[in-house]
DNA sequence: CAGTGCTGCCACGGGCTTGT
DNA sequence: ACAAGCCCGTGGCAGCACTG
């Protein structure tokens, strides 16, 4: 079966005489890529054929009829080789910064001269101007910053070679690469989505016609449900953790609960034992206090006693005129009173 | 009849080669 | 060095046969 052999009926070969780029057609082209771009007529990396297809079109338009799907291709193959040498060189070391103007990497001499001692390739791009970088920085750089995903197989077989990794566990070497779609939100768990597990993430092409038919580095099925599992995993621990952790504070809570439970307990005792003593300080000081009995005092206690007339209206004034005496007799508890109204009042002669 | 597995076709990205 | 061609591995889709 010829794979991927690229017929000459189908991808009209221009013919080795043919096409010679420029800074504007190199422009043109990227700009016809943003566009694509932004039209969502790329998925992970890889354009569909209706990207390709407007691609065509349009540089057909503005270059020349004679544009073909394989020039475009053949030209982002090497402007993105380009893109990704000098990116992979520059954007994560230190001492460089991207000068839009001049479109080289700045930095002090002494820095580019530390970076050619252990990279002599490197010397190139001191002096040669790195065309579109902005352009080609928000196109590609994102195929480049997938970690080991990210590089080429030959890239990966140097690597390997260089590390010795062994393959049976390269699978826990490489950096997962987390797919750029909403279902992976990083708060919110979402079950396995295996139509999303498609490289087109489902979605069919809304013309009809033959969209991208799939790319080389797609994960598989079994890659993405690991992952899912991965998060899963690790949104359960996180749960988990969050419950332990909750269980942990609201014990904390009921011993502080209990406390304040026993501080109150206390505080209600201490409180009870200050009314008791108030209580006793107002008994103390009714007692002590000299009370004053009035005149209508000493004839409700007459009436309560029982002293009728003609006796009431002598015990009445004996008592009223002696103050001394009027204590005497409030003075003896209430059920004596009686016995002891008669015994002052004979011994005043005012009974016989 | 719906689900599943197989097969062929097509298209992609990327490595390597060749011609200019 | 660059542009283009050749080739390969990969993967989606459609059609078909088979199965429960």
């Amino acid at each position: 079966m010829p794979k991927g052999k690229t017929t000459p009926s189908d991808s009209n070969h221009p013919g080795r005489d043919s096409l010679q780029w420029n800074d504007e057609m190199d422009q043109m082209l990227l700009n016809a890529l943003g566009e694509e771009a932004n039209k969502g007529n790329r998925h992970d990396g890889a354009w569909t054929t209706q990207a390709y297809n407007n691609m065509v079109e349009a540089l057909r338009s503005t270059i020349g009829p004679n544009i073909t799907k394989n020039h475009i291709k053949n030209r982002m193959k090497t402007l993105k080789n380009h893109f990704a040498e000098a990116y992979d060189l520059f954007h994560s070391l230190s001492g460089f910064s991207w000068n839009s103007i001049t479109r080289k990497f700045d930095a002090e001499d002494d820095v580019w001269e530390e970076l050619i001692k252990g990279k002599p390739h490197a010397a190139r791009w001191r002096k040669m101007q790195i065309k579109h970088y902005d352009i080609l920085t928000e196109l590609f750089a994102t195929d480049r910053a997938k970690g080991n995903v990210a590089k080429t197989a030959k890239e990966r077989r140097k690597q390997w070679e260089k590390e010795n990794i062994d393959l049976n566990n390269y699978f826990e070497d490489t950096e997962m690469y987390v797919p750029n779609v909403g279902m992976f939100d990083e708060n919110q768990f979402s079950p396995p989505n295996f139509e999303d597990a498609s490289p087109q993430n489902g979605q069919t092409n809304p013309s009809g016609l033959n969209t991208s038919r799939g790319t080389k580095r797609k994960r598989n099925v079994v890659e993405l449900v690991e992952d899912q599992y991965e998060r899963m995993n690790e949104s359960i621990m996180t749960i988990a953790e969050a419950l332990k952790e909750g269980n942990s504070v609201s014990k904390e809570l009921h011993q502080v609960a209990e406390r304040q439970v026993e501080v109150a307990e206390r505080q209600v005792a201490v409180i009870e034992k200050q009314v008791e003593i108030a209580e006793k300080q107002v008994t103390v000081i009714q007692q002590t206090r000299p009370r004053h009995y009035s005149e209508s005092d000493v004839w409700d206690l007459l009436e309560e006693l029982r002293v009728t007339d003609p006796f009431r209206m002598k015990v009445y004034n004996h008592l009223c005129d002696n103050e001394h005496k009027k204590r005497k007799l409030f003075g003896v508890p209430p059920h004596m009173r009686g016995e002891a109204l008669i015994q002052m009042m004979t011994d005043a002669g005012i009974f016989c």
